[in-house]
Formats: C-alpha cells, structure tokens, sequence
DNA sequence: CTGAAAGCGCTAACAT
DNA sequence: ATGTTAGCGCTTTCAG
C-alpha cells in the first residue's frame, strides 16, 4: 500500500511538502506540485482518512441520522445531502433509526458521533431536550431538516404555511365541509411538522368563519395504508366532508383509493389536496402543494459544509418556498357547481 | 475530550491493558475489565475512530453503493444491511451513485475505498470488468445484492424463477396472450434483473407452447410512470393481451393505472402482475412474486462481516425463496372464464 | 494478567 | 518554498 513517504521518497522531497501539495495548500511552487500530483497518481496513492483524521482533527465525515431510510421523503433529503458532501469530498455516514430506540440511543447517547464525524444533519426529528444537550456538547455544527427547532440551525418549509395554502385552495373553490388526514402530533419519533400542519388546517378554517370539528381530523399515521382507513373513516361519516386535506401525499392517495372503493368520483363527489409532490403525485393527478425535498438535503449539507468553513457563521433557519401544484383531484364542492363553475 | 490514557490513569494501569478490557479481548481479569469499563463509561471515553483505524489497520466501516437511495428497493435494502452493521457495531458509508457518472468514477476508479473501509456492498450494479478488477484488488470481502456475478459473493433472488412463477401462475388460470412489461437490459447502470426475468418470461412461453411476439414486450424502465405508458401501448393494441407480467410492482401499478384510463377491469379484463411486493402491493390489491428485500440487506451485510472474522471464508451465492403472492389483480381471462369457472 | 515501547500514516508548527 | 520534528490516540508486539 503506497503512503505519503513513497511518494516523497520519488520526488526526493519531504512528506510535509507532499502533503502540502497534494492537499491544495499555499506555499508549493507550481512546479513541484504538478510533478507531486502526477507522481502520486502515478504511485496510484490514497491517503489514509484514518491517518488524516487523527493528526488534523478532521474526519470529512458527515453523519446523517434518518428516521427510516425506505420513506420516499427521508431518501430523498439524503440523496440531495450525498450530492454535495460528495462533491466537497465529504462521506456520508448513515444512521437509520427505524423505530429501534436502541438505534436512536446508540446514536444520541453515547458520545459515538463526537470523534467521528464533522457535523451532523438530522432529519425530521425533534431530539428530546436530553437528545439536543448532547448534540449541543459534539461542538460540531448540526443542521436540522424538516423540523422546527428554534435555536438550532434548520432547513425546512413552513409546515403551517403550506397547510394554509392547501386549504385556501380548498376553501376558494367552495368547500366549506373539509376533513383533515394527518399524523401522530406526539411520539417516538416526535416530528413537527404534523402539529405545524394540523394547526394551519385549524387555522385556515378558523379565518374562514367554519367551525372545526374534531370528528374531521382523522389519523392517517402518514402512510398510504394509513390514509386509506383514515379517509374511509371520514367518508363513512353520516355527514362526509366535500375535500380532504391530506398532510402527506401517500396519505392523500390513500385517501383516493377509499374514495374509489366507496365509490365516489373524485373530484366530482370528493376534492383531495395532500403535501409533498411526491414521486407519485404527478402520477395519480393528485393536487398537492410542492415541497423542495432533494433542495432541502442540498441546502442542509452546503449549512453544515460552511460552518465547517466559517466557525463564527451564524446558525440560521433556513425556510424554503412551497407551491401548489394544481392537478385534477381538486375541484368546485357538488353542491356549489352550479354557482362556481365558470366563473 | 477524555480518551484512554485518562481512563488508564483513573485505574491505574496502562493504556494497553485498558483498551484490551474495553475490547473485550482475553487475558484480562474479570475484575479489571468490570473496572475499566465501569470507570470508561464514567468518564464518557469514547474511542477515536480513526487512532484505532490507524493503529489496527481496520476501520469498521462498510461502503454501501447503491443507485438511487430513493428507490423502495434499495433504501430497503440499505435498511436491512444498516440494522445488522450497528448490531455488530460497524458504520455505513453511503455511497448513492443516482446516474453521475461522475460519482461512479470516484467511487469505482479512485481507490477511495481501500483505506476507508473494512469491505463494500455493491446493490444490484453490475460493475464493469475494469472496476470488478479494482473492487478485487481492494483486497476486502465485497458482496454484491441483487445481481447474478459469477465468481463473486451475492445475495439475490432467482430472477428467472420468480419471473417464471408469475408467468406459471397467468398460464394456470388460463391466459394465453401475456404481455410483458421490463426496463433496458443493458444500459448505463447494468443490472442483471431485467435480463434475467425477461428470460424467465419467454422461458415460460416456450415451455407452455406458446409464441413469444417480440410487440408483446414493453420497457417500462422500471417505474410507475414508465409502467404506465408501457402498459398503455400494450394494451392499445389490436391484438391486447389478457394479462401482463410486470418485471417490479412499480411498473405493474403502472399498467393498473394504465387499465383504468382505458376503462378495462382488472382481474376481470386484464391480469397483473408483478415482482417484489412492494409496499404499496397490498394496497393494490396487486398479485406479485414477492422477494425478501429487507432480508437482502441482512443477510448480505452479516455475509461481509463473516468474511472479515473468518478470512478464509470462501465467497457464496446466496439465494433467497420468492413466494407467490395472489391477491386481486389475476384472474382467468374472459374468454376462458366460463371454462375455468369453478372448476 | 499486565506494562513498556514502538509504531500506524499522516498533519502542523516551527525552522530555515 | 521546503524541511524537521513532534505528535494525533490508539493497538500491538514483546517482556515480565
């Protein structure tokens, strides 16, 4: 295995210099650097990370921690954290909590990240006050993404927003019945968003002068399956909402397959409105309002990347844009047609 | 930052015999070993990666290479492979090539690897000559998943077989047109599963004597939306076909959705099926073959893992059971339905 | 069962 | 612009 001393023995010249050289470093004439990189490409040399990280502190490690790697959204935020780590040079280690407390332990409890990583980006998940402490003491920069968590640096969308939005659509065409299929707002795995959503739809329906009834917020546990039982249970109800605002895209396409097999046509009998523009949004016709997923992993690794660069760089929380995507599952209520349409 | 000279000075012994205790290596008295560990996790030690990587040469990290993260299949299998690295105390370093051949390059050409990590998992690429010979000469247990590689360790299903199940389960129930629906057998990315079930699909005409008509074979490029459109050639034919094997779920709920713009009934119009069982199979209703995906990860990460303990280890092909799976996309075809009614 | 000492392969002052 | 010298924090002989 050929190591820096080979290749300065070959250019007859110290290892401190090669290492300058080959590291970009001031200091190296023009010359002796291209005479080193061509030698050590030559050698075919690798420097050792180990080596590197033990005498410079540095691992060009990032660590990424996921609730479950196989939820479209999660893989998508990592994917776009790839990208530029890789581009930079960093790796990526993956840490994939899956609903093991034992994981989520390991991984927050035990000082395991501080001597091996450079920063860290976590997905969605809002650490417990203990959880947070430590991350805190790692000294090392932490961007966390789709949550809110004031203090700390973030990268995500405005949840409350992006419900509003989905509701105003909703309530513009004229509905004035809209169900809600959202998520778990406490647990193990203690998102925000769901709260944050929960509380636009509130919110909306509040600011339109329609009451909120509890028996239109239905539990869709954020999963396809999920939002089909919670959709049947809103549209088996005596008194079935016109629209449902779904807070994820799978479970509004639950949703639309309930719908299917009670046999309502949607958008004529039923409007679904979810978040995300999944994958699969495009797919189903399904009108959503659009989250930058991959951006999100993008811009949450470049944080992490320039706080590495820039200690004195501020944490920032950073809000990205969100859009309706209007697609074919949303229309006028069946009891306002006649006034709406065409107007 | 407390490390192993503070712990050895806490109980007054050396560093040696501390990081024996610690490792659990023999040739420590109980007593000590219970002493150390005790006074180590008092004084929060954690081990630095990289001085044991340096110092042992190993690094206890494994490469995953995968395509896409974003794929259900392989974030599954990323998820299977991670579970049983952080049992047995390992990290993943997640190397998503996502179709840059760039990222490719690096991760392949460069030697990157070799002094990073302790072995590689290779998800359903099929490397090129040149970069099998470098991943040979990293010296380190390498398995690949998903991908028929002589000569190399893999774990995967038998693609032909499980094509051929579904292909034997259509023919049972009396269908004599079947379609296919797959992706490129060649291409960029280099995957041995397409090749593999279309094969098992025209096998299994042959053997049923039927002919294999080079129209009835659409590439669905192994997505929902590819899926689709394929299906919709394929059923926009003079001549459709009563029922339509799918090389994925992803694409057999494309031609679901496919049928349904055409206004054909599945199972009683059109048959589907597909390969993996999906998540989202069940909530289809979809009939497939299903393949331990999940499982793949496992077994192919404690596969790696055994061949860094026992050196000796000779490479295997694993292979894992498929299972068919009927649900409600299948059915006799309707001319044959009066036939085969109730029989 | 335990300790002393010599690295592992680099980087980072500090010199020159 | 380049070299010298110390480590970084462990593990691993080799002794005892």
């Amino acid at each position: 295995m050929t190591g820096i001393k080979d290749v300065a023995r070959e250019v007859e010249m110290s290892t401190a210099t090669v290492s300058r050289a080959l590291r970009g470093l001031p200091g190296v004439s023009e010359e002796t650097r291209t005479r080193v990189q061509e030698t050590a490409r030559r050698l075919g040399y690798v420097p050792s990370p180990s080596a590197a990280g033990l005498a410079s502190g540095q691992t060009r490690t990032v660590a990424v921690i996921v609730p479950f790697v196989t939820r479209w959204f999660f893989a998508a935020v990592v994917q776009g954290a790839e990208e530029v780590l890789r581009e930079r040079g960093y790796d990526l280690l993956l840490y994939n909590l899956a609903g093991d407390p034992s994981a989520r332990h390991r991984v927050f409890e035990t000082n395991l990240l501080t001597k091996r990583v450079d920063a860290v980006l976590v997905l969605s998940l809002k650490p417990s006050e203990e959880e947070l402490q430590r991350l805190r003491r790692l000294g090392r920069p932490v961007t966390v993404v789709g949550a809110d968590l004031p203090g700390w640096a973030t990268v995500r969308i405005d949840d409350r927003h992006a419900a509003a939005t989905a509701m105003e659509h909703l309530i513009d065409l004229g509905h004035r019945r809209i169900g809600y299929v959202g998520g778990a707002t406490e647990g193990v795995l203690d998102f925000t968003a769901p709260t944050a959503r929960l509380a636009g739809y509130r919110d909306s329906l509040l600011a339109a002068g329609l009451v909120s009834e509890p028996g239109l917020e239905a539990n869709g546990e954020f999963t396809f399956a999920g939002g089909m039982r919670a959709g049947r249970e809103l549209l088996e109800r005596a008194d079935p909402p016109t629209a449902i605002f779904a807070a994820s895209d799978e479970m509004a396409i639950g949703v639309l397959r309930a719908a299917r097999e009670l046999d309502l046509q949607v958008p004529d009998d039923l409007s679904v409105i979810g978040i995300d523009d999944h994958e699969m949004a495009g797919f189903f016709e399904l009108t959503t309002v659009a989250q930058p997923v991959h951006e999100q992993g993008r811009v949450a690794a470049q944080q992490v990347l320039r706080s590495l660069t820039l200690p004195e760089w501020e944490p920032e929380q950073v809000l990205l844009p969100t859009r309706l995507v209007v697609r074919s599952t949303t229309a006028p209520p069946p009891t306002a047609r006649g006034r709406t349409r065409g107007r």
